[in-house]
DNA sequence: CCGGTTTCGCTACGCCTCGTAGCGTAACCA
DNA sequence: TGGTTACGCTACGAGGCGTAGCGAAACCGG
């Protein structure tokens, strides 16, 4: 009996693999990564095709369809890879820090492959259960852990009060989250404008302090 | 000489029409932006086929490609004309009509023809420059108009100070805008989270005053 | 009323991509 | 060595893309 679904392929959900058998090539899913996002820098997401794919990859197509689902699952995990390098150095204050992260998300979100390949995801997951759950887990989740991280951080540094109770808890954070990564990503992909030193400072600014205080800095 | 381009079509760019020979149908144009937004609603992005549109249009497939150059330019009118309703009545303070703006954006965005066509012609527009133009005249630019009214009218109210130089305003009015509209795009559509009236007055609290007040209500 | 002009519906076409099936071979394990 | 799985390759039907060509329809100026 083979498998019963062609399942989820990449390294990220490894679960039960069989111990019989000629094992599935791990240079051929880095490679096969590495040529969607080639493909995604130079044609985009509408004329990606996955024959190309697999023709940049080195691998027969049918090795393609063998791992993933479909064009859609695939740039997922090729796009989720360039998350990994996401992380939240200490740098000392609230401030510095939220700076410190929107300018390295916008570094990621400024790669051509990130760009055309995210918000396409995103859109197709609207009538795609099962892709929006695979975004999650494979790139929301990733960094709504470092929002999470810098604001327990704030609070022991004193920066930010404790939260009264966890269900208020998880509402503020999830809101933080939302605005930090929603504007980040629409200033850099919807307006188009770059997300630079002068932007994460504004943008901090009117975290912190809100519209009420001073906005022009 | 038949016209050089086939041009902007729908009614938005109506410039110079030449005075002989046979109208194009209006009621055409109106049948073929219905037809394609209930195929987005049906099919979604990918799936979605001029060829399936025309016919749900009841148009030949050929006046669909002699009025928009393809699929990508069609999407956004489509789309757009979802965003003609929304509006920004006065609620007496800055506060009122943030939350009323955000309800309304958010419901536009609860369409499911919008969430599954705007993210894909944003990702889409990465590559295609004409296209990001005409996502920004069609449908950013009249988004943006709402803020800046909000704005101007607190700042008549006293809720907000005047701007100390033009050049300061517009910064900030990016900003505003760019935080307004991508955190209730990211919430709506990435986190896949309803915006609803709790969700609009925490974000307008933290908006307001920032995480440096209390962050729970 | 009529000639010029443009749009429309329809058919047909070549090109490409999709996703799968089938086969022989290669790699790994007990 | 035999069993099992992955791989490369080829081939295929199905379907969308975007265009060309045709005759008919609609509108305008003379």
């Amino acid at each position: 009996m083979p498998r019963p679904t062609p399942a989820s392929p990449a390294g990220r959900a490894g679960a039960g693999r069989p111990r019989n058998g000629r094992p599935r090539s791990a240079a051929a899913d880095a490679a096969i990564l590495a040529a969607t996002r080639e493909a995604l820098v130079e044609l985009g997401w509408s004329r990606l095709t996955l024959g190309d794919v697999a023709l940049r990859a080195g691998v027969a197509k049918t090795t393609l369809y063998r791992r993933w689902p479909g064009k859609n699952e695939l740039v997922v995990d090729a796009v989720a890879e360039l998350f990994d390098e996401l992380e939240l150095p200490d740098r000392g204050s609230l401030a510095a820090d939220i700076e410190g992260v929107v300018l390295r998300f916008a570094a990621i979100l400024a790669r051509p492959e990130a760009r055309s390949g995210l918000m396409a995801v995103v859109a197709e997951s609207t009538l795609d259960d099962s892709l929006r759950e695979r975004i999650r887990t494979s790139i929301v989740e990733r960094q709504k852990r470092l929002v999470r991280e810098g604001k327990s951080r704030a609070q022991r540094r004193g920066e930010l009060p404790p939260d009264p109770d966890p269900e208020a808890a998880d509402r503020s954070f999830d809101l933080i989250f939302d605005v930090v990564a929603g504007s980040v990503v629409h200033r850099s992909l919807v307006s188009a404008a770059p997300v630079d030193a002068t932007w994460a400072r504004d943008f901090t600014a009117l975290l912190l302090a809100g519209l009420g205080s001073a906005p022009a800095r």
